[in-house]
DNA sequence: AAAATAGTGTCTTTTAGACAATATGCG
DNA sequence: CGCATATTGTCTAAAAGACACTATTTT
């Protein structure tokens, strides 16, 4: 029941405790061929220094899905609710923040072109962090941040078979291969993520080790002066290199080139396809990059909201 | 980030509202061979007379889900944790409802077995109605509780195609014909459900229509007065039948056993025993039932969380 | 022409489904 | 035995996957 034995019209307020109520963003993006995560470095305690998800205190009168609209705005500068937003799941147990009681609800969003992360206006650095680098550096995530941060990689990843998620991770309009090449980044980073977490999680609480300053701070930052600048998301295909060379970790990743189980050209493109409405045809084609080869048809995606028959990730060879 | 435009440790009450938060507990179970979901009727206003999902709020430090397993012992006498119990979705609206901001995190339940409903101690009335029932006589759902209905049972319906879900609707140790059963069952009522509440549902806010009396109660009810009494879920197998005759809906489901797509037994029990880890067999076999046969063998699920391949249904014969 | 990428054809292997056949209990 | 249900077998159709081949661009 809803009012818990209670029997007049309104409440008093001995009859339930107070509770805050934010949201946490979890912005996941696919740039210079990496799956990233938006995180912010904190500037205050609890958790000095460390890596957290962007989100704020849900408004009065303000609606969940609104407030992780607003809050994906105010933290990225996109306007205009593009992209996909998505609730998570929600995190209140009683002592994940150790000043009060506080219940998060986790939104999931999958953008594209995401401009340079903005601070929110405080001296506060944000950075979208390749989800790889995580586990291994162990970098320190705020609060229960990284076990959202792994619900979040699980649904990602599950998600992407069965709905047309993926195509967010693209421009408006793109090739069956920039959708498939989507495919194969997500899924080699979230399984060597979820493969990372499994054994460094020493599944220690929430508020585990004292802060490390010097690991807190593995990637070289932009600070960013100016307020929120509201770009707008429409620039040509192929932005393909926004932030190269500009974390630590993108030569790495060029490094760790070696092979991992793609998908075939030629099957994806009949996967993607044979499912109907997936794919709307534009009849455009796209310029062939730099070096060469013939133009590919461009896409936009359809308005359905499940694939069948999934797509799905190429089993390892045995 | 989690303070927002905060500086010091600790908040001051101005700078975030205050909500109240609860669980809402969609408690579903496969009773008489019919899905069912358990639902009270309210005795207060607002929404009095009209049914809803159990439910409460949650304490000060207390977990949700630790608030989410007390509430569901406090409606169902359920003891122990048993059975299986996940969060589903938060609802959040700053409508929902007319007294006060409340948050409510729903969870989903799957039990099998339950005891006849109990009232919270109020007077209440508690009953496992059967969800084909909900859309088609248009049952008045309090709150927006009838989207969170509708979200879980999609929820259920895909779930049990890549979990072992639907084993929690089986007795401890179970047959594959009964495992089978289960899946006939719920892909059947869970399809009529969502095809009832598409067109009826009109996508009026919760709100929407004064409640009526009559329709209100169209079953007939049980009300218990004893407080909680805690029976403990080991029965005998076959037990198939607590609820019959019981409400006034049961022959209609008799009635309406015209066709729908079954499984093919051959096939399923080939489904099932593929997915290694999913079945245990216990070596042990099933008394046949009155009306003879062969006895079966009888399994207890595994510790498997993803069915690969998943088990789908069946598709209509085009 | 050579290289590079897009897209199609074809063959093989795997999986799903229909349905017959056999197994094992009961009255 | 005859009935009912469980379980296995077999054949067929559909889907998935490997990989060769054709198409269209740039240098």
């Amino acid at each position: 029941m809803y009012p818990c034995s209670v029997t007049n019209t309104s409440y008093s307020s001995s009859d339930y405790p107070d509770f805050a109520v934010t949201v946490d963003l979890l912005v996941f993006s696919v740039i210079n061929k990496t799956l990233r995560i938006l995180l912010i470095q904190r500037d205050e305690d609890p958790f000095r220094y460390s890596w957290a998800l962007p989100g704020g205190f849900v408004h009065e009168e303000e609606n969940l899905e609104s407030a992780a609209w607003r809050e994906l705005a105010e933290e990225t500068g996109i306007a205009n609710k593009v992209g996909h937003l998505e609730q998570l799941r929600t995190y209140g147990d009683a002592g994940r923040d150790p000043r009060m009681r506080v219940v998060s609800v986790a939104y999931f969003a999958a953008e594209y072109d995401l401009p340079e992360p903005q601070g929110g206006g405080d001296a506060k650095y944000a950075e979208h962090v390749p989800i790889v680098e995580i586990p291994n550096k162990s970098i320190k995530l705020a609060f229960d941040h990284r076990k959202i941060l792994t619900d979040a990689v699980e649904r990602l990843r599950n998600k992407i078979s069965y709905t047309p998620l993926a195509t967010q991770f693209c421009p408006e309009e793109f090739t069956i291969a920039q959708l498939r090449s989507t495919y194969d980044i997500i899924w080699r980073d979230t399984e060597k993520y979820l493969a990372g977490a499994k054994e460094h999680d020493d599944l220690r609480g929430p508020a585990s080790k004292p802060f490390e300053l010097k690991s807190a701070r593995p990637h070289s930052f932009q600070p960013v002066a100016a307020p929120v600048a509201l770009h707008l998301v429409t620039q040509p295909l192929k932005s393909e290199a926004p932030l190269a060379e500009k974390t630590s970790l993108s030569y790495l990743m060029q490094n760790e080139e070696t092979s991992y189980a793609k998908l075939d050209p030629g099957n994806f493109q009949r996967s993607v396809l044979q499912v109907d409405g997936f794919l709307e045809p534009t009849g455009k084609k796209s310029s062939p990059s730099t070096s060469g080869g013939r133009p590919a048809e461009l896409f936009t995606v359809g308005n359905l909201d499940q694939l069948s028959p999934p797509i799905r990730p190429k089993k390892p060879s045995k």
